[in-house]
DNA sequence: ATTTGCCACTAACAATTGTTAGCATATTTT
DNA sequence: AAAATATGCTAACAATTGTTAGTGGCAAAT
């Protein structure tokens, strides 16, 4: 068929994983196939193998990849002087337009992490508990400082992070608004439903 | 292995339908396999098939099942005489009532729908997004009579529905509040989001 | 008690799956 | 130019998949 064509920045095995991304997304971890994944890469089956392991190496490496960004920020939210509230729309922004901007891998991340084997399965839902209990910890923050009024946290994240995957729809929708919109629109009614 | 057991209210048939929502929700539909369904109902594999036409009706039941609860509710919400503020409380309320006592299949229904074929696939998209215009009709009717601030209808459609399905989260955690709570503080936050 | 229909079983099928082995060709390094 | 490495191919594998055919037994109706 022909080698996979690289650019100087993308090398074979990152192009691997970009398609598989949309692949993944479009049909479902396990509903795509291996010889399907070669198809759109151009290439047979069995050459895929000389750059991956195998097939669930590359929900890991999609799903860590998203999981690694989250770390980052929340991090970096973590140890800058703002006020709650203004840490909190800060990172829904950044969830929003990173769910913009990396779709497929955050599309997959979010819904195909089931099919992740141990150790990776286990490590990944750590991870994601531990990176929502940062968050709640921020708002129970604003609510000792009554910047944000009382509820409970953790539902209050779960809104916020369920709410920005609802992106999805958006992204398949005919009449988008664009982007910022969308993101001022989320911000508007998310942030102002949390404010005392 | 003997035969299904059914009580008076409910027939092999729907016991399958049943078993098969909560495997369809813990392993995704394409990685749930009839013998595995099989196991559960206690039953061989090829003995499903007395009951059911195929693996793919099973799904179909399922999120029917769904959209048409969606469907009747909304039509008995659009009948009734209040303001586009209490029609959206109503409808969330439902929704969370309906996500916390059918878990399984609105699940499945919200995560596998991918996986219909046609023109079930077709019929369902179609209804989902009928379903969420309607909806975008009270917000925006809403905003004309100033009960609801300006924003993006069907971004609010979309931060509410996806929202509510969080409680996926909420469902696995330990640490629940109980299902009232949770119900309110969704409300509280998403309502007050939305108003002017 | 006999018949009828429901229901479960065994066995088998064709298709599809992920993956490996072995070999050929292209590219890069020496 | 030669050697080494990277990358592709074909063929094949074992396992698993959904599903059907055919058979026999259990339960309800006659």
């Amino acid at each position: 068929m022909g080698r996979i064509k690289t650019s100087d920045t993308t090398s074979r095995r990152e192009i691997i994983i970009q398609k598989a991304a949309t692949l993944f997304k479009e049909k479902g971890f396990k509903a795509a196939s291996m010889r399907e994944l070669a198809d759109i890469v151009g290439v047979e089956a069995a050459s895929l193998y000389n750059h991956i392991k195998n097939k669930n190496e590359l929900l890991n490496i999609i799903c860590f990849d998203v999981a690694n960004r989250y770390m980052q920020m929340i991090a970096e939210i973590e140890t800058e002087k703002n006020s709650s509230l203004e840490k909190i729309e800060k990172l829904l922004r950044f969830h929003i337009t990173g769910m913009v901007k990396h779709f497929d891998e955050v599309y997959v991340s979010d819904r195909e992490w089931k099919h992740l084997e141990e150790p990776y399965l286990a490590n990944l839902q750590a991870q994601r508990r531990a990176y929502r209990k940062r968050i709640a910890a921020i708002i129970d923050d604003g609510i000792k400082k009554k910047e944000i009024k009382k509820i409970d946290a953790s539902t209050a994240v779960l809104i916020m992070l369920h709410a920005v995957s609802g992106i999805e729809s958006w992204h398949r929708s005919k009449a988008k608004i664009n982007g910022k919109e969308l993101e001022e629109n989320m911000v508007s009614i998310l942030v102002s439903g949390l404010k005392k």
